[in-house]
DNA sequence: TCAACTTACTTAAACGTTAAACCTAATAAG
DNA sequence: CTTATTAGGTTTAACGTTTAAGTAAGTTGA
């Protein structure tokens, strides 16, 4: 029942507390004879190492802390991005030894509950991931001022000892709307997200550019910004194809919006991919099983997840990993694109 | 830079580090104005109690166990029914001062990674959540053995520590079967999810009993089996269909098949829900969104993780809840369900 | 052959906290 | 006026590790 220690494997094999410890460390400093007589009764007492009295004394925890924030319902944990982001993180940190503390962050800073910081303090994290994390958020200032290495997801921040990871939305976005163009569209609407996400300017400037890289006009009326789920992408494609109904394609920034925009053509009549094309952002599950299956950016999402853990275990121990990196997006193309079939003016 | 410990205060204030833990603690022999000074040089000092060295003479870490399993992709953390279950344990852990440490378990026990028990005992984890266990899972005697509390979700288990909770799946389909049933329908098939995991049974029973109740027969032709995911509904359903094309009705056991099971449909020229009604199993966030939207059984996901978190701190504390709490499922009516047309013979 | 190493350990201290036991002066009880 | 009691602390020990600083015996080098 109680747990066993250092001291009762010391007792039984007649050495010191300190021989034990070094032996099970893999220290040369102890007899081959000695070292094998621990390491069995160590074995046979189902020795497990108390990590609250090595943290105590190393001043390491082993620990990694993961910030999910997210006001609304929808985002974060329950983001279908989220998941195999969350595999590539413990999986790369159980590599190195680290386990992960969840953290939910979605009050606002003013109530009393803590600041990330003196969560982290308390549990002595060593380092954390972000994800979720907005261009407005309160707690920017105290991120950047950061005493320990943070990887955000998606967001880049000034600061030496924050790091980010995302994929490259400029060129991805690019990829897009030059799929769209070489189908023959000209009127390309896009859907984005929200401002306060990075990624949602990213990908504005990624459309913006590739349409002047095209030589097509851009024009603010088929704009329409949402905040990344399937009703909000429904109701912004909705008022914006109603303005404009001589868009032939839209470009989404998020998957679920754009098989909100599938829901949304679909209530005006329009037939998809026929009367419309649409580009996700992405590629979640729903994404293969919509119909039309939706054509869409690939996100690799296991691989940012184990990336974001390289980097923060390596900024942990004292190197330098570079500030931002970012993976690349592939395009899929799947049954939700194709050549328009009408030719507006 | 380094830390503020109750030394730092202590000597600041001119007293006794015990002093400073007590009046930190709320003990009442500190008198009131030596506490306020010590309350005020901590908050100055922004002092934050480093939790190992709590933990190592408490005994109590603080800790709860998140161990998600699944071997599968689109398993586990993935699936979108867990954000809004961890959310529940999250903020209701919270309430309790508990924080929560994550763990991934896809790997089989024979490699030499530890077993559940093992990671609790080093961290001195408290109590521990169980997602996703299945009933061949090699790990299952040593839970029923556990020697700290442990909450499974939808997955009962035997064992003086173990608690679990989930919804009423029996009368949840039967809900749903009497919904089909009252439309008109006969020929009702089931998609179920595979057998390993126990609400499949549960699900299975329902179905069963309440086809029973409403004088329907049982027809093992048309009961189909998948892996709860949307591709895996889809081709079960479209070989279940094949087999029995008289069906008029299917009842899915998760959203994902029965979002699959529409795209069958689709594929085989079955308009929902005049040819076809379809009744899913969750309320996931696509459910609404899908075309025709879904008919499901609401599953209260943010609550099962509230009661989950609540029954567990409760064990821990030497409370004894109940060893199995099962929440009502709500059928929610949508557009996937209707009369049908035909009547077949 | 004697000092200098090396090998294989042991002793002691420290990490930051809590908890039990003890102390002292002032107050209350009889 | 003596004895308990209480208020407001202090001292000491303990939790289970790691690490720095010994130490005693055996081995080597010149």
């Amino acid at each position: 029942m109680s747990r066993t220690t250092l001291k009762d494997i010391a007792e039984k094999a007649g050495v010191s507390v300190t021989a034990v410890s070094r032996a099970l460390s893999g220290y040369p400093d102890i007899g081959e004879e000695t070292r094998g007589r621990i390491l069995r009764i160590a074995e046979e007492l189902n020795y497990q190492p108390n990590i609250a009295a090595r943290t105590l004394v190393t001043q390491k925890s082993g620990v990694m802390g993961l910030f999910v924030l997210g006001r609304a319902k929808g985002e974060g944990f329950s983001h279908p991005f989220s998941g195999q982001v969350i595999n590539g993180f413990l999986d790369e940190l159980a590599e190195d030894g680290y386990d992960m503390m969840v953290f939910k962050a979605n009050r606002p800073p003013d109530s009393d509950n803590s600041s990330y910081m003196d969560l982290c303090r308390r549990r002595m994290v060593e380092g954390a991931f972000l994800m979720g994390l907005r261009t407005d958020d309160p707690w920017l200032s105290d991120l950047t001022a950061s005493a320990i290495p943070i990887v955000t997801m998606d967001m880049p921040l000034a600061g030496d000892m924050t790091f980010s990871v995302g994929c490259d939305s400029v060129s991805a976005v690019h990829a897009a709307i030059r799929h769209l163009a070489d189908l023959g569209h000209r009127k390309i609407s896009i859907v984005n997200g929200y401002k306060e996400a990075s990624v949602s300017l990213e990908r504005f400037e990624g459309y913006k550019s590739a349409l002047s890289d095209l030589g097509l006009p851009f024009d603010p009326a088929i704009v329409a910004e949402a905040d990344f789920t399937a009703a909000g992408g429904k109701q912004a494609f909705l008022s914006m194809i109603d303005r404009a109904p001589d868009v032939t394609a839209v470009f989404a920034s998020s998957d679920l919006m754009a098989l909100g925009v599938l829901e949304g053509a679909r209530e005006r009549g329009l037939r998809v991919p026929e009367d419309l094309s649409v580009v996700g952002f992405d590629n979640i599950e729903m994404a293969a099983m919509s119909s039309p299956p939706l054509t869409t950016l690939d996100q690799p999402r296991y691989e940012l997840g184990q990336t974001a853990a390289r980097m923060l275990t390596a900024a942990c121990n004292g190197e330098t990993p570079p500030s931002r990196v970012l993976l690349k997006a592939n395009l899929i193309a799947r049954g939700s694109t194709a050549e328009p079939r009408k030719s507006k003016t």
